[in-house]
DNA sequence: GCACTCGATGCACCGACTGCAGTTAATACC
DNA sequence: GGTATTAACTGCAGTCGGTGCATCGAGTGC
């Protein structure tokens, strides 16, 4: 790698870890860019290289995020039963573990600002879902509906074991696996006895 | 009601009514807040008296939906299953029948501000089915996370019927009963006999 | 060594949004 | 009916997020 390269990732990491910590130090509204840049030693003007908005330093590996998600999902030509590919991928990629993660799960039930931007990373997922879906079922109107239906729960479900697991302790892993492989083939009134961790 | 009552919703019905046309002629970013306060013959000052944010105009009905919603949802001593009784709410309230519905849909695809503002309105439902479904079931562990996935799952089966009913003319509201229902009690991978509008 | 690239910078600017100190008209009270 | 009060509206000054532009200067290819 360049040596260019390395300093324009070291200073974007350097960014996204200034803001994370004032916005959790001193909340999210009450941070200007001026601080997190001065903070991080670089102009203001330079942050808007490195982040379209405020909001997006708080989530500095989005696009990473989304290409693995791509790569684990692979193209809906898998053999086996799609929905349940889905499941194992969705439930695969939460990782509530490191405490980066932990720190902005946290922030994101307070700030707004946050949330949305964080749910940009979900419209990826949801066209992500949707064209494996499609691409294993073909594009019909039936098919369409289904697949954006079972994209949004999906990520409606992954958000639910993530908050519960930052807050409650249960593994997210397993629950969310469960819980969408029941709503998508199975009666879903029966205990989870994935809840009890191990 | 009294006379200033009135003039104050003429005022906020008049500013919504400018934004939204404004909105749609010239594109969201395009219109400033001054834009659309002088269209109503207001100061911009005004505008934000009446709504917190540009976005927020587009949404005029927000609280009187979320009222709705909370009165037709109950508190969850609904006699009977609840989670019929939330199909049937969340599948009733769906109306993508008024031309200002239409509009609003179609801003939403693009503008990603107009969906950061929607989703606001979908966390308060969220909370709403949470708290009734808890309401129901009582307050565990195991039934908040299920209660946050089946909110997160019947917002996300909602939003799909309302696109797929604006792009593909199905009929939202039974399709979403009867997505919600299969998923939350039945096999999923029977074809949808709903799709057949009458 | 030289031209070139590209990250960083400073500056001027726009627009969303806020706090504050008014004005004016409707309303409540006597 | 006259007076005090309320509250919608206004103007102004200011903060902050975000952008376009011209420029500097250190790495890079030749």
């Amino acid at each position: 790698m360049n040596q260019r390269e390395m300093q324009r990732l070291e200073t974007r990491r350097t960014l996204a870890e200034h803001a994370l910590r004032l916005f959790q130090e001193q909340g999210f509204d009450e941070t200007t860019v001026d601080e997190i840049a001065a903070a991080a030693g670089v102009s203001a003007r330079t942050f808007f290289l490195h982040f379209a908005t405020k909001a997006a330093a708080a989530f500095p590996d989005h696009d990473e995020r989304v290409a693995s998600f791509t790569t684990r999902l692979g193209d809906g030509r898998t053999p086996g039963n799609p929905l349940l590919h889905l499941c194992a991928t969705m439930a695969g990629g939460l990782d509530p573990g490191s405490p980066t993660r932990r720190i902005r799960y946290r922030l994101l039930d307070k700030v707004s600002a946050l949330r949305d931007e964080d749910a940009r990373t979900d419209r990826d997922y949801e066209q992500l879902i949707v064209a494996y879906l499609l691409q294993a079922w073909g594009d019909t109107v039936e098919a369409r509906v289904r697949a954006n239906a079972i994209a949004n729960a999906s990520l409606g479900i992954a958000r639910a074991c993530l908050i519960a697991s930052s807050k409650d302790g249960i593994d997210a892993n397993r629950v969310c696996f469960e819980l969408m492989h029941r709503m998508f083939g199975s009666p879903f009134d029966v205990p989870l006895h994935s809840l009890k961790q191990d």
